[in-house]
DNA sequence: TTATAATGTGAGTATATACTCACATAGTAA
DNA sequence: TTACTATGTGAGTATATACTCACATTATAA
């Protein structure tokens, strides 16, 4: 049985990875990772309401993944953490044995 | 503005993440890490109802993160990828800066 | 001062996720 | 066959998450 310990351990884990768990998300990260960005411009390059980016950069502030500065009227957010790579890392490598298998599948028919 | 290929791909991506943001299923993920499990044992060790936990499987493995295989009434289910390690490589990290955030918070009171 | 722009948030709704219970299925063993 | 065990799943409910709209706040500029 999981010590209580550990039980803590893995729900801290879990909100940090929802608070990477979104499409939207995903896209800032890989956005902010090339600098940091105001909200106005984060929303427009992904493509989605303001109010809504907000709240899902709030997520993310909470979750300890952004940070942000204030700069006369704008908020700009960057990356807390480079080590958000290594999640990607780990995503792709997942995404690339889905391609494969895939690809035996297609061999069998 | 992001392209359709990207959004497809942020997409993916989240479902990996989804798939492994809750702490039973990092538990279970933990727990594998040390070799194949039948659903039995996973739902004693982490402690939850095994219908819950049968759920919980089947959830990893549509994401590619576990498969299984039949022995006999048991059903045993073992990591897809060991590269699971990358994302708590990240996942730590985020956590460290946690407390490292919070104890300059405490020098200040 | 007034007007404008960038941001965050309350409230309502829609959707997704987690959980439990009861039951169905399939393998094993007597 | 019958009884038992491990697993998965339908259905109902509870909870959490995402989204939108309208509005409040704050800084800037006229």
């Amino acid at each position: 049985m999981l010590s209580k310990t550990k039980r803590l351990l893995f729900e801290k884990q879990a909100e940090i990875a929802k608070a990477i768990a979104h499409p939207y998300r995903i896209a800032i990260v890989n956005f902010l990772k090339d600098g940091e960005q105001c909200v106005c411009d984060i929303a427009q390059h992904i493509g989605a309401e303001r109010s809504n980016v907000s709240r899902h950069l709030s997520v993310m502030v909470n979750a300890g993944l952004l940070e942000y500065r204030k700069e006369g009227l704008k908020v700009i957010y960057r990356l807390k953490c480079g080590c958000v790579v290594d999640f990607f890392s780990c995503v792709s490598s997942v995404l690339k044995q889905q391609v494969r298998d895939n690809e035996k599948l297609l061999k069998v028919l």
